[in-house]
DNA sequence: TTAAAAAAATGATAATTGTCATATAAATTT
DNA sequence: AAATTTATATGACAATTATCATTTTTTTAA
């Protein structure tokens, strides 16, 4: 079993605010998972019972819509936790959670999460704003949806994306994802999405080498996402 | 000064929590508002300091966008607690609330809840899964707003003010929003909103009188909505 | 390595939605 | 009560976006 003393990510989360005691015991209440790249770590409807710390590996947090479409509501990367709102409200989950890349992940069981919630009021405190900015950047989100147009949102998620996630040696993004998970995270059709990063790629903002994306005027992108 | 203990909203929030001694402490640090209708409580970038806790009257929750138009995130009404996400965060507030009503509010200043989420683990709970829910309907609120087409939202948003603010005696929907806020809540032009209640009329689904709206049958809405 | 399947790209077209102009109705002010 | 302002409603049209069909490219499997 592995040490959550030793473990990096958790600096990231809610988590750094454990003490020694409280690691040694998390140590030994979680249960380690190696995911592959598209498998499911819980569906809607699924009752999770515990969240999971990402060790390793980007996930998608989706939603599928009643026409059939996958929402994308949120990517999670290592040092993120998974499945919070489910836990601590005792529902259901409202969203999918599956793994873009290979992952390595640590379940915590709701109990252990409940008796950290009381005793540590720091860790209290962390999880509540962790989840406050889940809320206004859900809000900001929406409304970015609702009020700008698709060009708008492809120009700011290509942008956010390579922020948030990086990209590779030869500038492409990092983060792979395909042309209809693209479109469900700016909520469009795929056909659409194919057409505005072909329009891009003319225009110069942006250069598609195979299914690679590379971002290569990042103004004019900013511009037009606003 | 009024008395916090007597306060019948107070069990519709987290404040439910709150044992003799709190009440009265909180009574005492409390301050109370009348706030006429069309008035706002706090703008997008405020710094709120405290929480608002609703005793009366209706207010909404929106954000400016880009384009200009004000986009509706959420509808609070009495018994709810207003800015908690903004106060928690200890971040500028990322919405405006505005009253749709003449209300009644009191004011908690920061100190104090941030004092009763340390001692009170209830409250911390209750205040973390009340953020938990709001969450989740903000997430299945960008997802309705992103997949489903105006008509369909607009059905949507009709049963879900019946549902939640009830009707007159008259039988049209209590809540009185305008056109152009009613198009807030649905992320759409006010034109738009109007165009789609003239086919909702004309199809018997409401009925129009003057401003007022009617839900004539609730199932054929239903049934649009999905 | 070739065949089959899946993903990406593009064209044609239709449906949805937004914008601007204008008309009508309601609310407010004088 | 008349005049002004504001809100609601409708028409005409343009822009955006979705859908379906088809082609090309890439990936996977045989």
């Amino acid at each position: 079993m592995s040490n959550c003393e030793q473990c990096i990510v958790r600096e990231f989360s809610s988590l750094k605010a454990l003490n020694k005691e409280e690691l040694a015991h998390l140590a030994n209440c979680k249960t380690s998972y190696t995911i592959k790249k598209g498998e499911t770590i819980f569906e809607e409807g699924d009752s999770v019972n515990g969240i999971y710390c990402v060790k390793q590996g980007i996930c998608k947090l989706s939603k599928l819509s009643a026409n059939g479409k996958d929402q994308i509501v949120k990517l999670i990367k290592p040092g993120e936790l998974l499945g919070q709102r489910s836990m601590i409200s005792d529902e259901q989950a409202n969203l999918s959670a599956v793994a873009l890349e290979d992952m390595e992940v640590c379940f915590i069981p709701r109990s252990e999460v409940m008796s950290l919630f009381d005793k540590n009021n720091k860790f209290s405190m962390n999880l509540m704003k962790t989840i406050c900015g889940d809320l206004k950047e859900s809000d900001d989100h929406m409304v970015s949806v609702s009020q700008k147009t698709v060009k708008e949102r492809l120009a700011e998620t290509l942008i956010y994306l390579e922020d948030n996630f990086g990209k590779n040696e030869d500038g492409s993004l990092h983060i792979q994802l395909s042309r209809e998970e693209l479109a469900g995270m700016i909520g469009t059709a795929t056909e659409s999405c194919i057409r505005l990063l072909s329009d891009f790629n003319k225009l110069g903002l942006i250069e598609l080498v195979g299914k690679k994306i590379v971002i290569k005027d990042i103004n004019k992108l900013k511009r037009i996402a606003d």
